[in-house]
RNA sequence: GCCGCGGUAGUAUAGCCUGGACCAGUAUGCGGGCCUGUCAAGCCCGUGACCCGGGUUCAAAUCCCGGCCGCGGCGCCA
């Protein structure tokens, strides 16, 4: 290896390491040349650390190699550690500097201060964009939310899984899917693991999480949507109502807000200047959608039509009362019209027209939806003929339900809404080292 | 898919409403120079742009039309 130690290695020792010989390796992040004297401020991932050299002190060839350096030059720098009056308190005075790689082109972007260039321009020099600190610490971020999510499931019992992602059918009723060409049939880009999840309960694997990408073929043109995404997936059997599936997701909901603290969060959140999630000790509110309906009336004279899904406003308000009146950032919105959910979900006993279902709102986003799948192998041909879809289609699907399928229920988060909530980001995208939109397929 | 807003150097912007003194200003980058402690270093010199096409006008970055591209709202959803 070239590199031995991270920057912040390095900073995190500097009384033991004070006089003795040090390696650095990174981008040059910023020249200062003062002319007897000049510095270098050399980046890595983990932080930055400041090059010294000093006509008369540093070898000449030291001196003309700072010279020539250009921002984001790639090089290794050997030196000895020195205290200095600098932020980190130390510095290296460079012995031998080892040019590795130089930009053949001027900068499209610079990174420092690169979250002000306009988001286009950032996705399109994405590379530059991300050695921004500011910008991976959302990717710290999601990497530490994708991992409270494995942590959090597997302690309770649930196995991962990995699910095709090209598969024969749609799954569900609305959103579109990308078609590809798989030798000389169509197949489709999964927009949902719904259907293997709910494989791998009825298999016998009883609980279980993935986390994933999916797609969806919507040309959507907003912040808050993505044609590729991940999605956090948990599927759980023998549940007795879609109450122990909330549990679960608030479970991990309370889990990663009891985190937050740690390492690599805790930076991120400082960086966003972002508040830590706030949710009651008593339990995320679980508001039926009937007394939403209500709520949104009479508080913000807002009108939804009875047996209708809550529109972006609606979330946004519910968000607002939450907050308000529940000291919640998060609220459940729970049983659905039988209209605006899947077919595979369960009708309440009580009254078909509304499901034993939910979505989880987050800061007025929806970051989840979920509840209980309909189990049973006839109601879930009758529901299908309701949706007016054809049995037909759904076969292999169905057979899964033949030989003995216990009673389930499971739910989607999206990983990059659910980072996107956490720091306050205008755009989803931001959420996303590669977005994936309507015009956007490259890089 | 429907609706709205916008496109000025590499980047971010000023100018546009109220056409002319704009061969387009500023910051940063880039090239060159000065400088022994900078820390968004400073100072001096230089470099580089009006999305494309048509129209109105004596005159268009500015007004009008079309196109292309981008962004957002709605819908749909995570």
């Amino acid at each position: 290896m070239l590199k031995e130690r991270f920057v912040w290695e390095v900073l995190a020792e500097k009384e033991k390491l004070l006089e003795g010989e040090v390696r650095i390796c990174g981008w040059v992040h910023r020249i200062r040349d003062l002319g007897r004297v000049k510095f270098a401020i050399i980046r890595d991932r983990s932080g930055s650390i400041q090059v010294t050299a000093k006509k008369g002190e540093s070898p000449d060839t030291v001196l003309e190699t700072i010279e020539s350096l250009r921002q984001e030059s790639v090089v290794c720098v050997d030196g000895v550690l020195k205290k200095a009056p600098t932020r980190e308190g130390v510095e290296v005075k460079a012995t031998k500097i080892t040019v590795i790689n130089t930009p053949v082109e001027p900068l499209p972007l610079e990174v420092e201060g690169s979250e002000k260039a306009s988001l286009p321009t950032r996705l399109r020099y994405r590379w530059l964009d991300l050695r921004n600190p500011k910008i991976t610490a959302v990717f710290e971020l999601e990497a530490f939310v994708a991992r409270v999510f494995r942590e959090y499931y597997t302690s309770q019992g649930f196995v991962e899984i990995f699910t095709p992602k090209i598969v024969a059918a749609g799954t569900e009723s609305g959103a579109e899917v990308f078609p590809v060409l798989y030798f000389d049939k169509t197949a489709f880009l999964a927009q949902s693991p719904q259907f293997y999840k709910q494989f791998a309960v009825i298999a016998g694997l009883e609980r279980v999480f993935e986390i994933g990408p999916v797609f969806r073929a919507e040309p959507h043109h907003t912040s808050r949507h993505l044609n590729e995404y991940h999605s956090l997936d948990i599927e759980l059997g023998f549940i007795e109502s879609f109450h122990d599936v909330m549990d679960y997701v608030e479970g991990f909901i309370r889990s990663l807000a009891g985190r937050v603290e740690e390492e690599p969060a805790r930076r991120a959140l400082e960086t966003y200047s972002a508040e830590p999630p706030r949710l009651p000790a008593s339990g995320i509110p679980r508001i039926p959608i009937a007394e939403a309906y209500e709520i949104l009336r009479e508080k913000y004279g807002k009108e939804v039509e009875e047996g209708e899904d809550l529109d972006s406003e609606g979330e946004r308000l519910m968000g607002q009362y939450a907050r308000e009146e529940l000291d919640s950032d998060f609220v459940f919105i729970i049983e659905y019209p039988w209209k605006v959910r899947p077919f595979y979900t369960m009708r309440m006993e009580s009254n078909p027209e509304l499901t034993y279902s939910f979505d989880l709102l987050y800061r007025g986003l929806e970051i989840v939806t979920g509840g209980q799948r309909e189990h049973r192998y006839h109601q879930l041909v009758s529901n299908l003929k309701d949706k007016g879809l054809e049995p037909e289609g759904f076969q292999f699907y169905l057979d899964f339900f033949k030989h003995g399928a216990p009673p389930h229920g499971g739910a989607g988060m999206g990983l990059e809404r659910i980072v996107m909530q956490t720091l306050g980001l205008d755009n989803i995208r931001e959420a996303r080292m590669l977005p994936r939109d309507t015009e956007r397929i490259t890089p």
